[in-house]
DNA sequence: GTCTATATGACGATAGAC
DNA sequence: GTCTATCGTCATATAGAC
């Protein structure tokens, strides 16, 4: 029953929330107060360094939701096309109840952050290499070899960051279940020709 | 020599690429008055409505950037995969030269605005969907077919859109040359199916 | 751990002189 | 068209009581 950290994790939570939906520069601190609920006295004593600390670990606590939640969708299907299909239709859902994108698309704060604040550009960069990371490691899980798993990882993250832009910006989930048919099949033509090159082909 | 609009438009053109760096929340007037060394009292002669209004035209001059830039570098290439990988070889090079992204990526501000400057989101989505049709426009001027310059040209406007964010964080141009190559792979093969359906295939 | 009160500054916007 | 002066509001952050 260790009620004692609620309070820090609330704030962080809600922070993560609000940061998400209206960027580093739209979110003030003391709206993360108000809609957390926490005391108004406690942000400081959690957060001693203020506004870019909690920012800090609302972006290591985005870093956690999003490579989970991609995980769990993208294991245990057939391909690699099939997952990653499976994966972004599902982010697709989330995007069309437009209140809630837990977990997605830090790419509004690594932009606004990129030219102002190192720190919090720094953080995003390595929140970056995690997804093309695990994307390359996903591939090649389903049989793809390192050298072409790691170029497809990063496209596949520019690819979801994009859709995520365009899908915020329409408030639909439609671009992300565009992306999710065309990137399907770019996948299984990647996998053909990979094996007409060990087949001899060039 | 009509110098007269001359105001106007340095302040335009400075919040546009203010707007571009930082964001909408990020730049406050006082920062655009300052440098663009436009006279201080101008500001709310010229935009009776203030920010938002600033916005709205910068938004605007970012489109007029964006799609003549892509214009001139997508056409008279040989094939489609050639045109884009010319394309966003440039724009990488851009990025490298951290000072200037002038005419790129409205995915910050676009964002930004999405859930609370129902007017400027509005103003971004036009602005996706005209990048849309132009990168399906010249997807069928290489020869693809309607339906499938559609659907590509969603994906094409955010695969760049994604590349941008990752440059932008990386602080260098190599996401967008990854993503060149993958793209200029991913229209080859596209159009190869494309005469295989025309074959009787599928 | 939480509270109030406050310091300090930036912001967007307006009024009125010139 | 441009200027100064200023309003009111918000922001982050701090000090000190409880």
């Amino acid at each position: 029953m260790k009620e004692k950290h609620n309070t820090r994790e609330v704030i962080l939570q809600t922070a993560t929330r609000l940061f998400q939906r209206q960027g580093y520069n739209g979110t003030g601190l003391n709206q993360i107060i108000e809609e957390s609920g926490a005391p108004k006295g406690s942000i400081y004593y959690h957060f001693p360094n203020g506004k870019e600390e909690i920012a800090i670990e609302a972006i290591s606590m985005m870093r956690k939701l999003v490579l989970e939640g991609a995980e769990k969708d993208l294991t245990g299907k057939d391909s690699a096309a099939e997952a990653f299909e499976y994966y972004l239709n599902n982010v697709a859902a989330i995007f069309d109840l437009k209140s809630c994108i837990d977990g997605l698309s830090i790419g509004l704060i690594a932009s606004e952050t990129a030219f102002t604040h190192e720190q919090l550009r720094y953080s995003c960069e390595m929140v970056f290499k995690d997804l093309q990371s695990q994307h390359a490691q996903i591939l090649m899980q389903y049989g793809f070899d390192r050298e072409q798993a790691e170029e497809l990882g990063i496209t596949i993250t520019a690819m979801i960051e994009g859709a995520c832009i365009l899908s915020i910006t329409y408030q639909d989930g439609n671009p992300l279940r565009r992306i999710a048919k065309q990137l399907s099949l770019l996948l299984k033509r990647s996998q053909e020709t990979q094996g007409e090159k060990q087949n001899g082909n060039e």
